[in-house]
DNA sequence: TAGTAATAACTGACTGGTCAGTTAGCAGTG
DNA sequence: CACTGCTAACTGACCAGTCAGTTATTACTA
């Protein structure tokens, strides 16, 4: 079978508990929580069932640490969107631009709100998580922006919150596609001209 | 517990299968396929799990069978409005108004959706009938009214298909926040006011 | 530098509980 | 009493979590 001097397996304490999220991620994402199987996530971590537990306590822990670990670069970025001073337009177009492309590009971050919506009810903590670190957040800083735009005279009157829905839902929209149309052979979407079009018109649609 | 002399069950045969599939939409909607149990669903719709082997094949079958219940008002209400022949804007405000109401008052309805969502890998079928009759026909009906009103000098040029994502966008996400984030406790959406909205800044946007 | 002891990382066979699906039999009906 | 609709106890497969044993690696010794 193996080589004889073939090692068995390596110690690498370091590098296992990402190996393990990512493969875990990859699982989660495709099974959703029940139906996921350790052991299958062993599999593609190239570690033994057993192996798990040694990093993580419960498969409910796993499953924790997947969704909380794809949170901290999102919260970077609105972040970092946040402090920056710039005009109502730019945000609207850096903002919903980086979605799109975090939609194309990252696999990662559709699975997890996939998740997110799937086990909201059977994991709510994972949804108060996010509600409060990602998405609240989001919509505030979107909602304030637009806000002072208005006192501005750039934009024209309305529920500032209700307008960032607008600006987001088709992004969201997109990033469920990719997840359950594309897979069973729908036309892909065209994330960036969906995303330039749609700024294009809400922009338009917004000024007074 | 009962009445002593209330009889123990009464011969329904007529009623059964709609109650079980009533009972089954709430638990798979509030627990997704794999964590919902038979034995609660047997328990909401009155009867004992025997029972519910006598109307279904098997798990599988009954979440197809209630999948695919839900369908059936959709495509009516598709239908009716793609028969209609309205001007563009009239069509969009009926549509997207349509689609507000139903997110609100039709809990079975976004039950549905989330469970297409989160179960299309585990249950392609699903996804692949959803989008066949449902989805591809509304945006095809809706692309096909915009490109109509482009023809007629209404409508700026752009891609018709994405101005339909960019209607329906908002109403995917006030499902989606229906049914993950108000449930933690979220502030609701009011989603007529976004129909609204959305729909005035849009159709705004989408002018020559 | 080779040999050996100590330990941390890891494996995989096993177990106990859970639950989809089955069935023997009973209650209500006509 | 025939027979349908249903119940409730049952079975067997499956899988999260455990643990006794194995292997890689490091530390120590001569």
């Amino acid at each position: 079978m193996l080589p004889p001097g073939e090692p068995k397996f390596r110690r690498r304490p370091e590098a296992r508990p990402a190996e393990i999220l990512a493969a875990a991620l990859e699982v989660f994402a495709e099974r959703g929580f029940q139906a996921a199987r350790l052991e299958e996530v062993a599999r593609r971590a190239g570690v033994s069932k057993g192996a798990l537990y040694l990093y993580f306590e419960t498969k409910a822990d796993l499953f924790r640490a997947v969704v909380t670990d794809a949170i901290s670069p999102n919260i970077e970025r609105v972040k970092a969107l946040a402090s920056a001073d710039i005009p109502f337009e730019t945000a609207a177009r850096t903002g919903v631009g980086m979605l799109a492309r975090t939609v194309v590009t990252d696999r990662r971050i559709t699975g997890v709100v996939k998740l997110v919506i799937a086990e909201s009810r059977n994991h709510p903590e994972l949804a108060t998580i996010w509600h409060e670190t990602v998405v609240e957040p989001g919509v505030r800083l979107i909602g304030g922006l637009i806000a002072l735009a208005q006192a501005r005279g750039e934009v024209r009157p309305g529920d500032p919150r209700l307008f960032a829905f607008g600006l987001m839902g088709p992004m969201l929209l997109s990033m469920v596609w990719r997840e359950t149309f594309e897979p069973i052979g729908a036309e892909a979407i065209d994330v960036a001209a969906l995303a330039d079009q749609h700024l294009d018109t809400v922009l338009k649609g917004m000024r007074p």
